[in-house]
DNA sequence: CTAGGGTTCAAGAGAATGCTTGAATAGTTC
DNA sequence: GAACTATTCAAGCATTCTCTTGAACCCTAG
């Protein structure tokens, strides 16, 4: 024991892990998926990439645990294997926005400027909804919302938007916010209100984001009633 | 903004973080280098590995932002950019303790047979080192030793074990660290000390983990005094 | 200014990676 | 039980990785 050849085959198998996530798509497939489950297609759908080679990366995150899967009917749901991958996916991107120089271009490319979109931290939020003064809308896909929302969130998909604007005060604060900070949803739809003469602020991350600092949140059940 | 190109940019920018660690050898060398700074040379005697290879290891690690340099001399000290990649590291490896299957074997391999060595966790330590019926060894090299160690710890590299046994009390308890869950040193001093009839166990992890917590540290300014 | 030594560069061989295409599989569902 | 279809497998090609060897490059120290 305390060999070479051991020490290197433990540590390969460490690497084992960062390797899973050093790969751009395998990288955005488990963004995907700390969403929620997904589907082979659905997941293939997201990234832009056939299905094939989808399903290669997921076979790959497979072996390496990262993931797992379950039978549904006549499709297979893909899920991370614990909360803990999702964290660990957030710690990778944290530590690129921190030290890989390029970054900053490379978001402000994908998620365009964002120097005129006002945000609003998790702790200022959690303090105006508590004032009861906001009204927040959840704009990702609505199967996103019922697997999981903030507590007191509306449901307002970004691509319905336009067409429910109706039920929106124009007297009121608003905060949108989606998947995280590299979501571009809240900030399109922070952007369409406020061209239209809304007080809209996106929220400065996302949903798993609010989850993780054990902020309340609310499920499918809870709305239902 | 939000295609479809800037997205994969953006990703493979993430990814570039993980892809970094996702070699055994780099694994290893951001494990070392969270134990303080090194030279090339220091770095590749420690993995057994040509300077060369060590050193093309490192620019990678350099050009992905996860480690800095620093000139001293006639030579290059390499040291991790921020503490928050030793936390990233760290969450890898415990991502994979949880989720890669034969970590478990492999560690094994590498570390023996651990069942018969107890182990003591970070509270239970702070509260004997509070009641004081405790002694402390760092069992690291002692330059390690100097650069940090926990607060009320004695220096006794392994090395040195055998030499300095009559220093070490046969009536009180022995807590021995090094650096990490998956560091040999401190096992071989507990083995070693058992052996010859003391009490001894070792810290469950070690002392970067240690100083993560928060918990009390000294560094060479006070041990000198 | 020069010698020396720590570090980096360059080229190359062999293996691994990532995407494509087209076929095979397995498991439901009807 | 048979048709369907979501998923996986297999083969192939271009690219990238990793380690080796040997030479080149700085920079400091004297």
């Amino acid at each position: 024991m305390g060999d070479r050849q051991a020490k290197n085959a433990l540590f390969d198998a460490f690497a084992s892990v960062a390797k899973a996530l050093g790969n751009g798509r395998r990288a955005e497939i488990v963004d995907v998926l700390s969403q929620g489950e997904r589907s082979v297609e659905q997941i293939a759908g997201e990234l832009g990439q056939s299905v094939a080679n989808t399903s290669q990366h997921l076979q790959q995150l497979l072996r390496s645990g990262l993931v797992r899967t379950r039978r549904d009917g006549t499709r297979i749901q893909y899920s991370l294997a614990s909360p803990r991958v999702a964290e660990l996916w957030a710690a990778v991107r944290d530590v690129a926005a921190e030290h890989v120089a390029e970054l900053d271009q490379l978001a402000a490319a994908y998620l365009g400027d964002r120097s005129q979109l006002d945000s609003v931290t998790q702790d200022q939020l959690a303090e105006r909804l508590r004032l009861g003064d906001v009204v927040v809308l959840d704009v990702r896909p609505e199967p996103e919302f019922l697997a999981g929302h903030i507590a007191g969130a509306v449901s307002v998909p970004v691509a319905d938007l336009t067409g429910r604007l109706r039920d929106l005060p124009k007297d009121r604060a608003i905060v949108a916010y989606c998947r995280g900070p590299y979501c571009v949803f809240a900030d399109d739809a922070v952007r369409t209100l406020r061209r239209r003469g809304y007080r809209a602020a996106r929220l400065e991350d996302g949903y798993p984001e609010w989850a993780r600092s054990g902020r309340p949140v609310s499920a499918r059940a809870e709305v239902d009633a």
